[in-house]
DNA sequence: AGAGGCACCCGCACGC
DNA sequence: TGCGTGCGGGTGCCTC
């Protein structure tokens, strides 16, 4: 499940791969990844581009064009670049391309490389904007990136007026960039927060708690270059370790790290949410 | 405007 | 063994 640290190891492999080369070949076989543009004409568009950077905002990629246009791309829960020899699938160069399981597009590079998108569910998404178009695209969408300029002031200010549970709040792309469903989860257990609280009932305390939490968990996430949970892997085809150091995530029935206490599950925001209801305490009903 | 629910998609873990 | 069912995950859209 690619969340801020994922797509920023992503980003990073991406990087070395595509920066300077032009689009010889580009191949969209899944109309679903581009609509509601056409496929054909969104491949004929690209073609010939020269990418001139790799960026990430909260959990899109950014593949910027010298003709400063943008491909924003959305791996959302299964999507996946494969570079080079990963790509290739294996020894038998290209013919071996088609043999990727839910291939969705290709590219082909100046410098004979190939790049794969593959994506079992097709939830994923390219969408190319226009000069210009990008900033106001991410703007409508996104908060404050949380490894950047946000403060816990911030943060408290945009939890004051929300009375949702605290952990829908911050799945919220517009209250921070990047955090989804296993992060949320981490971060509030390392600031012993209940993910039902209201959020504007968390103090000041509370916020600067969850706010450093938030931080110190995604920060860890691209440290071990991200979680590989079930078939999810980076472009070289490596596995991240971020999923070795979940205290919370996916260990209902084991003991908290902190307290010992039985962790739990429950769902809350229509998400599997795993917390200590010890360390965590529950809102009065 | 904020909140909640659902659709989108498909592989997998289940139970029968 | 084979089938049916439910689940999950991020985002966008719909309703209230």
């Amino acid at each position: 499940m690619p969340e801020l640290p994922e797509v920023e190891t992503v980003r990073r492999q991406l990087e070395p791969a595509l920066v300077g080369r032009s689009f010889t070949g580009v191949e969209i076989l899944d109309h679903r990844l581009v609509q509601p543009r056409d496929r054909g004409e969104v491949a004929a568009e690209l073609l010939g581009e020269q990418v001139v950077a790799v960026g990430r905002r909260g959990k899109y990629l950014l593949v910027r064009f010298a003709s400063r246009r943008a491909l924003v791309v959305h791996l959302r829960m299964t999507g996946a670049f494969l570079i080079g020899a990963a790509a290739a699938g294996g020894a038998d160069g290209p013919s071996g391309l088609a043999a990727i399981p839910h291939l969705r597009a290709l590219l082909v590079l100046d410098d004979g490389a190939a790049v794969a998108f593959r994506d079992v569910r097709r939830f994923g998404t390219w969408t190319l904007l226009e000069p210009g178009e990008l900033r106001p695209y991410l703007a409508a969408r996104l908060g404050p990136e949380p490894l950047g300029a946000f403060s816990a002031a911030d943060l408290g200010s945009r939890l004051a007026r929300r009375q949702a549970p605290i952990k829908a709040v911050i799945l919220d792309q517009s209250t921070v960039a990047g955090v989804g469903n296993i992060y949320a989860d981490e971060a509030l257990w390392r600031s012993r927060i209940h993910p039902l609280r209201p959020a504007a009932d968390l103090d000041a305390a509370e916020v600067r708690s969850l706010h450093r939490a938030i931080r110190a968990a995604l920060a860890v996430g691209i440290a071990r270059q991200g979680a590989t949970l079930r078939d999810y892997r980076a472009p070289d085809g490596s596995s991240g370790g971020m999923q070795d150091e979940f205290k919370v995530y996916g260990r209902d029935g084991e003991p908290c790290p902190r307290c010992g206490r039985a962790l739990a599950k429950s769902r809350v925001a229509g998400r599997g949410t795993h917390f200590c209801p010890r360390c965590q305490r529950a809102p009065a009903a």
